[in-house]
DNA sequence: TAAGCTAATTAGTATGGCTAACCAGTTTGG
DNA sequence: CCAAACTGGTTAGCCATACTAATTAGCTTA
């Protein structure tokens, strides 16, 4: 609990936690339906409705219909919010670094290979 | 922030995880005034005034005022709260246990070495 | 002893998530 | 082939959790 309210504070101004990690989402699998992201963000399907107004409110997203099926909504990454989510990176890695700084090699390969297991443990989770 | 909704979600009814958390540290530092607590938990004052009174609402804590300095005060887990917090453990155990099951002795340790190493980090934060 | 500092509180607000209920499409069984 | 059941998305209403700003009480110091 620490840690987030930390990294909260840390990311300063700009974007939610949420928002970029719903970006890094769209980013890494490509586009996706509302149902699809809920389920990979581990939140509900109204909660991603929302969120998703309120990307496509900041246009960093695009919604586009399915063709076959539509109930579908399927959305994507615009320019802009690709733009959004490198800058995040790159704050955020600013601020990681100068933490990090005090670990050696050995300690970063741990937390390295920590990070490896654990998202497997979240991505296996039901 | 996946791995953080799971878990409250996996918390389930009785106590939040703010609650828990802070009445971990209680039980580690011993009691502590709530400026004290603020810090270790990494939150600001009001936001543990409320805390704090919802766990001496919950008969978890109680609190004393300090002899010396009247404007401190001072808070220390009850029998009561300290059962909780060891019960929240033994949930919190259970689940973890399903879920670590399916891991390695080598990617245990990792992930004990790992857990040292980020606490550091948070601990000197600041 | 007044001025200023510190601890705690109160009040008001924002965010971020949930469930329940609903509508619009799609699929399926009689 | 059409009614029933299911699925995806949305809307509405709510709750938890934290914040900042302002206030009060007590302590410290010039």
């Amino acid at each position: 609990m620490r840690t987030v309210r930390r990294l909260r504070k840390e990311t300063d101004g700009e974007h939610s936690v949420s928002v970029i990690a719903a970006l890094g989402s769209l980013n890494s699998h490509g586009p996706l339906t509302l149902s699809e992201l809920a389920d990979a963000e581990g939140m509900s399907r109204p909660s991603v409705t929302v969120l998703a107004a309120a990307l496509l409110d900041h246009g960093l997203i695009a919604k586009e219909a399915d063709p076959s099926d539509r109930r579908l909504v399927r959305i994507h990454l615009t320019p802009s919010g690709k733009r959004v989510l490198d800058q995040s990176r790159t704050r955020r890695n600013a601020f990681l670094a100068k933490r990090l700084g005090t670990l050696n090699v050995e300690e970063l390969r741990t937390l390295d290979r920590a990070a490896s297991i654990l998202l497997r443990l979240v991505e296996t989770s039901r």
